[in-house]
DNA sequence: GACATTGACGAAAACGATTTCGTTTGACTC
DNA sequence: GAGTCAAACGAAATCGTTTTCGTCAATGTC
């Protein structure tokens, strides 16, 4: 039994090399590189008969002397800070899926790095570019004043943000239009009757927090009701702030009837806390999310959602950094998707009492 | 304005390699490489030197040349198969963070790719281990009959399972004891007075499926309740075949009081579609889940489920594939670690009406 | 004082591809 | 028939490390 586990145990199967298949060939190294590769300059028979010959021998050449020798490594890093535990999101595990098959489509591996300690975060950055590990980044929820973009900008490292910045005429970047998303998300509470929204935010430092607070004050101006700022309460992306914020809200008794929440997780942490405190939704009280991750839909009540698609922004991103990593300026990727109103049940107009 | 862009563009600066570093000192390139790697034939004060100009001129060393040079990428791959869009379910997306977070400990990074052919599945794992991006794989989900396993044992690549398999003696896996947390989580229901209790199941490929379907009738047993096989609706572990699943069984008439779902995301889309026909949870309906992802417990009514680490679960895997690429055996590394009944408000005795 | 021994270091080979720069062959021109 | 040119291919250099195998001086031994 043993025996039999430390049999089978490091056989490895040595790898064809490409000197191999040039000798079995009887041809030069260079000749069999260029037939593999499609160069102009190699007979179409010859080509032939190498692609045979590697096929037959099994040969895939090693990434690792072709990236040595090319300057490149074909892979994309991604960053995510692990709070504790798991990646961060719904959306952001949503989205990561997506850029991962995304890139697959263009040849591209995607590295994917936890950093737990952010202070070490630039470091990580700075190795895995350093070290040749990768071609480039891929940056999730940038930051205001994002010291990742100025780092990488710096030194010329090709990068794609999903989601603006302070920079973002400098950058390549892809985002939601996440403030005309709110406005919206506003006036559609409001013709439903709402007359006291509260938003449930997300973390100051992020960026597109500061959007989405000036997409939901456009919308109540344009729905014609007053801002009140105590009607914003800051969160953290989390369900967990749902929870805390809606508590908050209730116990203040401003008489909010809707809260429109800065994504999915938040709303859903509402809506629970909300059932815990014995309002019921939509009736006494309407909770609209923001990404339109799936399990929104399986929420109970499902969720309405700002939505938008993790495999667009997987798919753009994807083609923007094939390109920078090929030399297009920054600046010529700039892309604001809109999100979409994905009406559920956990909205509607309030029930009479 | 577009000036400003194409000027930032390109500037790569110039990574430091290693033989500069000799130069500015002065000495050869093999002392270099052996000072920063710690070699004992090396004097301690060269050693400082070394490292001192290293951190002077910025240098890391250039992870591809190494690479080809020591035959090792210093990654572990991982692939999830993206059906249609995204990781799969909430559990793989915190146990891939984790998993990349435990890595970073030991100094490897994770390669992720998305497959999205499963016809091209095992190319992928071939070519990734031939052009020797990867040094060894984590396997999530095993399968009945995996042919992955098959695969990667006959040419002797390192690789740990999440998920004991056929071949379970002859390989390194890591796995939750389901069949005895099926069992418990009966009980535990069967305490409460049900009698009538169904499970909606996973996926028939997928090998941990039996076990947590033999759990289920394990639990019966020894609760001393009589097995009905029209009691297990077959699912996928998706939220979706909860709500079918739930549907299935209310209709049937066949008095359930209580499900216990395969994982999580089934057990909330149970939820949510039995609200949707008007069954309050737990009042007239308990429902369980199984794997504790952090959004149970945010659910309406959270999630009572039968919970286990991913955290935990990344750092062994982890810490066994680095033994595998170090040259330990396979079979050396087998875990069973237990899962636990955290009770929340999904569950309880069914109202009397 | 001749001879092994040890400590500290360097020259060159190796890893496995790609690229540069020829070279050879044959066809084509005038 | 000398000269030009393109097509097809190869020898050797290259990428930046690590490793192998010395070398050289200083130390210890008898």
């Amino acid at each position: 039994m043993q025996s039999r586990t430390t049999e089978t145990h490091k056989v490895p199967v040595k790898r064809a090399t490409l000197a191999e298949v040039a000798e079995a060939l009887g041809v030069g190294k260079p000749t069999v590189s260029r037939a593999l590769n499609d160069y102009p300059d190699i007979s179409e028979e010859t080509k032939r008969r190498v692609r045979e010959m590697a096929n037959k021998l099994g040969y895939v050449g090693s990434s690792r002397a072709r990236q040595l020798q090319k300057g490149a490594a074909d892979t994309i890093g991604l960053l995510v800070t692990v709070a504790s535990e798991g990646l961060q999101s719904a959306y952001q595990s949503e989205f990561t899926g997506a850029l991962a098959a995304a890139l697959d489509g263009h040849g591209l591996d995607l590295l994917l790095h936890a950093v737990q300690d952010p202070a070490a975060e630039i470091d990580t950055y700075n190795r895995l570019w350093q070290q040749g590990k990768v071609d480039g980044f891929v940056l999730m929820r940038t930051r205001i004043r994002d010291e990742r973009i100025n780092f990488l900008m710096e030194r010329g490292v090709p990068f794609v943000t999903q989601g603006r910045s302070d920079l973002a005429d400098r950058h390549s970047w892809i985002d939601i239009d996440s403030e005309e998303a709110f406005a919206q998300g506003i006036e559609f509470l409001a013709r439903q009757g709402h007359r006291r929204i509260a938003m449930i935010s997300g973390d100051a430092d992020i960026f597109s927090t500061s959007l989405r607070e000036d997409g939901y004050r456009a919308g109540l101006e344009s729905a014609g009701l007053p801002y009140d700022p105590t009607l914003i309460v800051p969160g953290d992306f989390s369900a967990a702030c749902g929870r805390l914020g809606l508590k908050q809200l209730v116990d203040s008794a401003a008489g909010v009837t809707a809260i429109l929440c800065a994504n999915d997780a938040t709303a859903m942490g509402a809506i629970s806390q909300a059932h815990e405190l014995g309002l019921s939704v939509p009736e006494q009280l309407s909770v609209m999310g923001y990404d339109g991750v799936r399990m929104a839909e399986m929420f109970s009540p499902p969720l309405t959602t700002l939505s938008h698609s993790a495999a667009e922004s997987g798919e753009r991103i994807a083609s923007m950094i094939v390109g920078l990593v090929g030399g297009d300026a920054p600046a010529n990727h700039q892309i604001l998707l809109p999100a979409q109103i994905i009406e559920r049940r956990s909205t509607g107009p309030t029930a009479k009492e």
